[in-house]
DNA sequence: GATTAGTTTGACAACGTTGTCATTTTGAAG
DNA sequence: CTTCAAAATGACAACGTTGTCAAACTAATC
């Protein structure tokens, strides 16, 4: 172990023959410093292995370099992608991650936001549903003017950043995939109908079906929760209703696994019997039996851009560009025929 | 919106006719503050809604205020329980918790661990299996004299916080459980044998066998790997192995599920012909058909004590009480006969 | 009531940055 | 070569705490 001692910005100076707030500058990326002296100082701080201290950054620039995402999601593989994607952008410019499920004890999201932010200071805010539907907690973040983005499927906000997928065309392509591989008589079990997502995969569903010239009586929809369990009541009821369906098409994978657990289980076999298909490459489409063909989007590079363009907005105190729309892809495994 | 005036150290002094020192003091617990000023100090402090500032305690303390969680596990359920422990002990004392996943990109943990410790300051360290197992980590953690806990049934260690269950004996009494149900032909699915847990679970698993005069030959164990995958692997050798099993201990959920899965696949049900018994306690034991028969143990409590030790830890610079046992509880769902 | 050894309190200098504003340098135009 | 505006640089005071150490109290003892 070396004696650690301390590096501060006045040692970079002295090495570099400059002030300590040219040195300021340099690892600010302010502007008005010339090329040759930045790369000086860049240089002497990469030999001493120098890194600016974030606490006395914060104390004198009253910013805190913390990003917070508010969230209150049970799917705790999307949440982890999510943190993810927001620690490597972090990462790269010094800031926290942090991640606050907002549970509404005191009330409402509102009053547990309040509570959160009169405790800790935060530079950004990212917001995923359903806690980015809630048009309080918007409201609350708007008041403060904080930067702020939506990873969401919602309604696009003026002054934030939005960054969501075409969920309505993605549902659409998925279900577009099961007619091609010839299924006349499909389903779409739906996640709860508070959620945008759930509606627009809906609606590319109906368009799909529209467009291929199915009769709609061929197509039927069952009302699920985006959980497990209504997966399995979604199967039984379609039993009952439409016995002669060959594809499903759940609103996402949880649910998937949910009718492929029913459908074994009264001897239906997938994807023989049934096609199943799932909606947002979760874990479980990787790992069950069959695995299960679903349709991904790009979380973690989601939450990167919205890290990124919060951290350049903290900056330049503008926000440009805002909407962000990220490509999916269908990921086709066994579940379907 | 109120004109937001920053509320300093300086302005609760002032209004409770003491110095900011005492204030100071008043806040950080420290001794020699008559107990009529410690309340003078809070009430001003209360009525006026004042919160220290995080920055300025960091820059002059040298402290962070953050406590970091290492991890390296796929499980984001159980990544998600710890670290809403953590933040729940932290919120109460002004501190930030914070998880990294440590991804040996650059060689080992060792090399990863360096890499954010260079980047972040930190007050204390919290690991969880596989990290914690790994004596490299360990080993730089103590070279920092990083106060840390360990969550974890590997090997205690002298000079760090212990947070742990009794694994053995938990895999004892889930396998008296099945025994106590008439069971007399068992398998045991095992994790990675790397994991301390799997091996416990395991030895507790023979010693129930053992103790209850059943034959040892009337039990086997097949190899797993945590995963859904390796349970639907272990189902169908167990089917060649000894189908005439009927009761199955895996070590962990997913591969219970995997089993399961498995097994309804050849037309097995469960628990009809079949009982399993899972461990942890995760969503899918809640969500499963059938919900599965699985050992709880109460992963937010643990990381809620490892984070307010930590804590106490930093603050009087002494390491007092160091193990901390926590009790598990078998949690009767639909899986067992 | 003087002495002493705590215990409680306070004054003031850190802590390592950024913000402000004054000064110096540069380079283009005359 | 001057002149002048713009660009680059620097000096120094914040930022809001805690650490250090000295001073002022308190209570127990003689």
């Amino acid at each position: 172990m070396s004696a650690k001692k301390n590096l501060t910005i006045e040692d970079i100076a002295e090495q570099a023959g400059v002030s300590i707030k040219t040195v300021s500058r340099v690892f600010n990326n302010a502007p008005n410093v010339r090329q040759q002296k930045r790369d000086l100082v860049l240089g002497v701080a990469r030999d001493l292995g120098y890194r600016p201290n974030i606490s006395a950054r914060q104390l004198a620039s009253k910013r805190s370099f913390v990003i917070s995402h508010f969230h209150d999601n049970p799917n705790t593989d999307y949440l982890s992608e999510i943190y993810d994607g927001m620690r490597q952008a972090c990462a790269d410019q010094g800031y926290y991650a942090v991640a606050e499920k907002l549970q509404p004890q005191s009330g409402s999201y509102r009053q547990a936001l309040i509570d959160y932010l009169t405790r800790y200071e935060v530079d950004g805010v990212i917001l995923s549903p359903p806690v980015s539907d809630d048009p309080e907690v918007v409201k609350e973040i708007e008041a403060r003017k904080l930067p702020f983005a939506l990873i969401s499927p919602g309604k696009k906000m003026q002054g934030a950043i939005n960054v969501f997928i075409d969920e309505k065309n993605a549902g659409r392509s998925i279900t577009d995939f099961l007619i091609e591989r010839g299924h006349k008589k499909l389903a779409f079990i739906s996640g709860l109908d508070t959620h945008a997502a759930s509606r627009e995969r809906e609606a590319g569903f109906w368009e799909a079906i529209k467009e291929s010239n199915l009769p709609e009586e061929q197509a039927l929809r069952l009302a699920g929760d985006f959980s497990m369990q209504s997966g399995f009541a979604a199967f039984d009821e379609l039993m009952k209703q439409a016995p002669n369906v060959t594809a499903v098409f759940a609103a996402n994978d949880e649910m998937a696994v949910g009718i492929i657990v029913a459908a074994l289980r009264i001897g239906k076999r997938v994807p023989q019997d049934l096609s199943v298909v799932g909606f947002d490459d979760s874990p479980f489409a990787k790992s069950m039996w069959p695995t299960i063909t679903s349709l991904a989007q790009p979380v973690d590079e989601m939450a990167r851009t919205s890290t990124r363009k919060l951290i350049d907005w903290v900056h330049s105190e503008v926000l440009e560009e805002s909407h962000f729309e990220f490509e999916t892809e269908i990921i086709i495994r066994d579940s379907c025929k």
